[in-house]
This record gives structure tokens, sequence and C-alpha cells, in this order.
DNA sequence: TGTTGACCTCAACTATGCTTGAGGTTCTAT
DNA sequence: ATAGAACCTCAAGCATAGTTGAGGTCAACA
């Protein structure tokens, strides 16, 4: 009687339900599992079963992307934790402290930015060696490239 | 005399030029060529030359995509200006208020992310209706994918 | 029992922002 | 004149974060 079926008491939900209560798409929960973020189980039609802690565990994952964590850092972050028991208070203590730092740092970048863009709304110089603005030291390491040779337009003879 | 040879007064750079003193790629030139981004003229022999004016106009590809603009939308934004002469300070003053209202945007979305990840920190709740972190209205636009669905966790009767 | 919706896999496609490589041409210095 | 650097085009590849579609199976309700 009402085991798992109908409506009631289901430990174990379906992919789709996961999707519906979780807000992300099906076939996002298809590729986060490719991506080891997410695990499942199946059921003896080969179907996705999930414990209700992946809802949890989605909702952390939404919460680190928007603050920028790219998803293979936020799986990695994630790998620590047993898939199947929900994460704890601590658990979560851990993960959102240091996104929270994360965030900061993006955040203080991108002031720093700003302020920098609003100082040179005035001057426009954009001067490779003289403008905050061009200075690739203090702003947005965004991509590990590896420094840039930056000459410089030293050439200020032409007419 | 010294007319496009050896070190002198030049006003058309080539590509590696415009690459080392911009500090792109030659091959990120051609590319935001294929975008729209910069043109260039060709000497006799098919090779791209660029007024100086096109160093600046990279300088400000730069500084938008650190803000966080997308290439698509910097095109836009410099398509409305020559490529022939340099950006003046009126074009600039334009172009970086537009940035600097986005980017202050941007950094408004983030750290109100962040205050909410500071205040539930402790509470670790992240529950899809209560929580400030899971409530997709005020936090981060970031994809217009439209609104998504969000059923609820409604059965609190799970043991 | 039958139909229909939900599910399965796997490959291919989207978009952004480039880089890399092959195969060939041009430029510049000596 | 010739070597070598710099340039050309075009196609393919990479990384991120998914979506879409084809072809087929399973589950749940009537």
């Amino acid at each position: 009687m009402d085991k798992n079926t109908h409506e009631g008491i289901r430990r174990e939900l379906s992919v789709g339900e996961i999707a519906r209560r979780s807000g992300v798409a099906v076939s996002t929960l298809h590729f986060y599992e490719t991506k080891g973020l997410i695990e499942s189980f199946r059921n003896r039609g080969n179907q996705r079963r999930y414990p209700r802690s992946v809802l949890r565990r989605v909702a952390v994952i939404k919460v680190a992307q928007k603050t920028g964590i790219p998803l293979a850092e936020i799986r990695d972050a994630l790998s620590v934790l047993p898939h199947d028991r929900p994460l704890t208070a601590h658990d979560w203590r851990m993960l959102s402290e240091t996104w929270k730092h994360k965030l900061d740092e993006r955040i203080a970048s991108l002031t720093a930015l700003r302020d920098h863009l609003t100082d040179c709304i005035g001057c426009g110089c954009l001067s490779m060696t003289d403008c905050p603005l061009r200075n690739p030291r203090d702003v947005l390491g965004e991509s590990g490239h590896g420094p840039l040779i930056l000459e410089e337009e030293a050439d200020k003879g032409a007419s």
C-alpha cells in the first residue's frame, strides 16, 4: 500500500521529481551526474533514483554557481562529502565560508575596476603604462594564462 | 626614405605590432576582426594594416571584457564609432559610463549574494521557499532563460 | 492490456572566446 | 637573391555549461 507510487512518503525520487523540485532541467541533472557532481542509483528498470539529500546538493551547486565558482571546483569541494547523506550544517558552513571568501575577492576586484573606471571616465587616457585600467597587475586574474608581454606605446614621436 | 620600414613615423601598423603593443595575441586580433570589433585594410601583399586608433579600440575592448561585458555587446557599443578615427574623450565617456553602470549592477548582485551567504552560513537551511539564497528573484539574472518553474519541497511529511 | 508520459543512452549541437595547425605567401635584412 | 620571420586562410580543437534529438524502454493509470 502506497509504497512508491501515487503520493506518499518517498525517500527515493526520480529524475523528473528532482528536476521539478530543484528547478534544474532533467538534462542538467544527467549532465551533473556525468561530471561527478551528483550520484544516483537505479531501480530495476534502470531508471535513476535519488535520495532526498540530492536536492540539497543541487541547491548548493546552484548557489555556488551564482557566486561564479566553476563546476569542476564545486565538484571538488563536494567530493569530500558522501552522496548518500544530507549535507550537515557543518558541511555547509565549510563550503559557504570558502565560497564567500572567493566571492569577496571577486567583489573586491570588480570594485577596484569600477573605481579605476570612474577615475578614467574623465581622463580617457588608457595609457598602457600609466592608466590603472590597463595595468593587468591588480585587476581580475580571471585567466591564468601567465603574464602577457606588454610592450608599450613607446613611440610618442608620431605626428 | 624611411617611409614604412625600419623604425620611424608609421601610421600603419601590422598585426604583429598591434599584438605586441596591445598585449593580445595575433590570433585574437584576427578573431576580433571576424567578429566585427576591429577593422583592417590590406597592403598590396594582402597583409593587414591598422590605423593607430585600433590600439585604443583594443584597449577599450579589454577593459570592457574585464567588467564582464560579452564581446557581442562590446561590438554593438563600438559599432556606432568609426573605425578610422581615434575614440574621442566623449566616446570614451559614453562607453565607460554605460559599462560602469553594468559593473555597478554586477557588484550589487554579488554583494547581495554574499550577504545572503553570510546570513545562511549559520542557518544552512537552503529552503527553496524561505532562503534568500534560493530565491531567484533578486540575485543575478545572468541567464535570460526565462523564469524557472520552481516547485517546492512541499512535502514536509517525510519521516 | 493498452496507451501515454516519463525515462534511458549516445551523439551532436549551441554559445562564448579564443588557440592551434596545415599549407602556402610576403616581407625584410643581408 | 635568398633565408627566415611574419604574414595569409581555413578548418579544427579546447574549455565551460549545458540542450536537443533520435531511437528505444519502462511505468502507471484506465
